[in-house]
RNA sequence: GGCCGCGUACCAAAGUGGUUGAAUGGAACGGAUUGCAAAUCCGUUGGACGCAAGUCCCUCGCCGGUUCGAAUCCGGCCGCGGCCUCCA
């Protein structure tokens, strides 16, 4: 058994077959931070996690590796080196005609925190300057980064020690730069308008192998632009899907210098520089090593940058189809046969209730205003997660529940007494019987069912059982989350974000009162009276309430 | 207009040719427990006949086809969604 995914790139489930076992380079599109990330953005983010954490669990096989696959068998383990951008640049809002015009997204995020700010939306403490784009940005990556921890993002967590792990466009100006001297030199890009003030556009009718990614041909393209595209904006270009890589605009609020005028980069150029500058050095190295000295080092055939590279399904056409383009041409021996990263996954979309998610149908969460009306991070991460990474999931605040009662039942296990409990990961028949469907697609509602089942069956969980979830929960990241302390007073226990007040307490010891003078008519009305303060109790051993709040 | 995907029982969601009347979780109902709840445990949840073992009929959007056999393969239709413009 091994693990296969299904490759976009081919459309056929394949084996993942890492250029190094020992050392997998993944790459994930990530978050723009002009606003709070949403749920159907972190459904993505954590997919990746969980195939991330997967491949770098000893339950996990890869194909065609010497020791079998099994991460453990080798001495230093196998590492997932997972890389995230947080795109820091601003584009734009009105992008008909793809050139790049309308307002910038980041000059926009200002004007609303502006607003904001007057209608005493943000706390107090929140200084941000709405006309410095970089704090702006700044402002949104670092509440994108506690919801991406709390959720258990591995990614997230491993750049508070190493920040590289999450490039900021903003950082690889250079990067992007020579990459666009590059394709120019190589022939694949050209630059228009007189000196100083150019537009810089990648020729896709230099690379063969343009639209193999989405299954469009140039031809397709342009029967499919359907007039959207305006001719007027087209004059310049060789061909209509010609993209930006660098536009000269001086007006724009995040600018920079460049041989080609100050402006600023192209939409897709960011992850490519990015990739090669985090991930590739493994790549060139191994090309360093079969190359004859002094010619120029370009990657052959074979040789990928990077093993893994996923994103939403939306980012197939144009984002990675145009990042295959560039990348390839920039750094490949012969750019049509190169494909920048061996396997390409990526996420279907998330519907809420059954609709698509929208601001106007009121069914539009971000993951921290569930997380301030009391949803727990960990059954957030379930109920995002628990539906196959390629089918279109229905987030419900019914399953939300699901999930938080799924995770209650198997933390009983997880938090049975630790002891003498070796067990072997690779024959373990629970652990095996996870790891199976997880191997086919990552197959994460089958590996939960068998998670299940195991649990039904434990009158009393032992050490054994505990170190079986925690394998379990090295890989769904569901129990390892952070849970809100109780706070315990003389009568109630308060759980879930509850907190003990005077009224509450006093109602508390009235009812126990009530229910010591068997007045029980009295004790249901203030349980009565607690739920309409949003509160729910349940009597519990050693003449104790929890107080918890209502879903 | 072009490219692509999906539709499973009350809900969510696995299963992609036979042991599947359909995993798993929730929900509902019955029982144990509780003053009542909550939590937990046991059982039931398409229909008919039967005390039962069981037998028969109808089921995986709809219609048709392939096959000894289909939720699973093929065709048509309907519905939903994605991309073709920034978007996970």
């Amino acid at each position: 058994m091994h693990l296969t995914l299904y490759n976009t790139l081919t459309r056929r489930h394949e084996p993942l077959v890492p250029a190094d076992p020992a050392n997998v380079s993944f790459y994930s599109c990530g978050p723009t931070v002009y606003d709070d990330a949403h749920i159907g953005n972190f459904r993505s983010f954590l997919a990746a996690d969980t195939l991330r954490r997967f491949v770098q669990s000893p339950l996990c096989r890869l194909a065609g590796t010497p020791d079998g696959g099994s991460a453990h068998q080798s001495p230093t383990g196998r590492t997932v080196t997972h890389v995230m951008n947080i795109t820091d640049v601003g584009h734009m809002t009105d992008d008909d005609n793809a050139d790049g015009s309308g307002e910038d997204k980041m000059a926009e995020a200002g004007r609303r925190l502006t607003e904001a700010k007057k209608a005493g939306m943000l706390p107090a403490d929140v200084q941000i300057d709405p006309k410095d784009p970089y704090a702006i940005s700044r402002f949104y990556a670092d509440r994108f980064l506690a919801d991406a921890r709390a959720l258990g993002l591995l990614v997230a967590i491993q750049a508070e020690r190493d920040p590289s792990l999450m490039p900021r466009p903003t950082q690889f100006i250079g990067a992007m730069v020579q990459m666009i001297a590059m394709l120019i030199k190589r022939g694949h890009a050209y630059a228009v308008g007189e000196p100083g003030k150019q537009v810089v556009y990648f020729d896709v009718q230099s690379f063969a192998a343009y639209g193999r990614l989405s299954n469009n041909t140039l031809e397709a393209l342009r029967s499919g632009e359907g007039g959207r595209v305006l001719a007027a904006n087209q004059s310049q270009k060789k061909h209509p899907a010609d993209f930006l890589l660098w536009k000269h605009d001086p007006s724009h609020i995040m600018k920079w210098p460049t041989p080609w005028g100050e402006g600023y980069p192209g939409w897709h150029i960011e992850c490519s520089a990015m990739a090669m500058a985090r991930l590739g050095q493994a790549a060139f190295a191994r090309e360093a090593k079969a190359s004859q000295p002094g010619t120029p080092l370009l990657l052959g055939d074979e040789n990928s940058l990077i093993d893994l590279h996923s994103g939403g399904e939306d980012n197939i056409f144009p984002h990675h189809e145009c990042e295959i383009a560039q990348s390839c041409c920039a750094l490949c021996r012969n750019p049509a046969r190169g494909s920048f990263a061996r396997m390409w996954v990526h996420c279907r979309h998330l519907m809420v209730e059954g609709e698509k998610m929208s601001k106007r149908k009121g069914n539009f969460h971000t993951a921290r205003d569930l997380f301030a009306r009391g949803v727990l991070p960990g059954a957030l991460r379930l109920e995002l997660i628990r539906t196959h990474y390629r089918s279109q999931a229905n987030f419900t605040m019914q399953g939300l529940s699901d999930c938080q009662r799924m995770i209650d039942r198997w933390r009983r296990v997880y938090d049975a007494p630790p002891g003498d409990a070796a067990i072997d990961p690779l024959t373990h028949p629970v652990l095996t019987a996870f790891a199976a469907p997880l191997h086919e697609d990552l197959n994460v509602a089958g590996a939960i069912a068998e998670v299940n089942t195991w649990v039904n069956g434990i009158a009393s969980p032992t050490a054994q059982d505990a170190a079986v979830m925690r394998h379990i929960d090295a890989v769904l990241g569901v129990l390892d989350r952070p849970v809100p302390t109780a706070t315990a007073t003389a009568i109630g226990v308060y759980v879930g974000g509850a907190q003990p007040t005077d009224e509450v307490e006093g109602l508390l010891a009235e009812r126990a009162q009530a229910r010591k003078a068997k007045d029980f008519a009295a004790s249901d009305r203030i349980r009565d009276r607690l739920a309409a303060m949003g509160l729910t109790i349940k009597d519990v051993p050693g003449g104790k309430v929890e107080v918890g709040r209502r879903a």
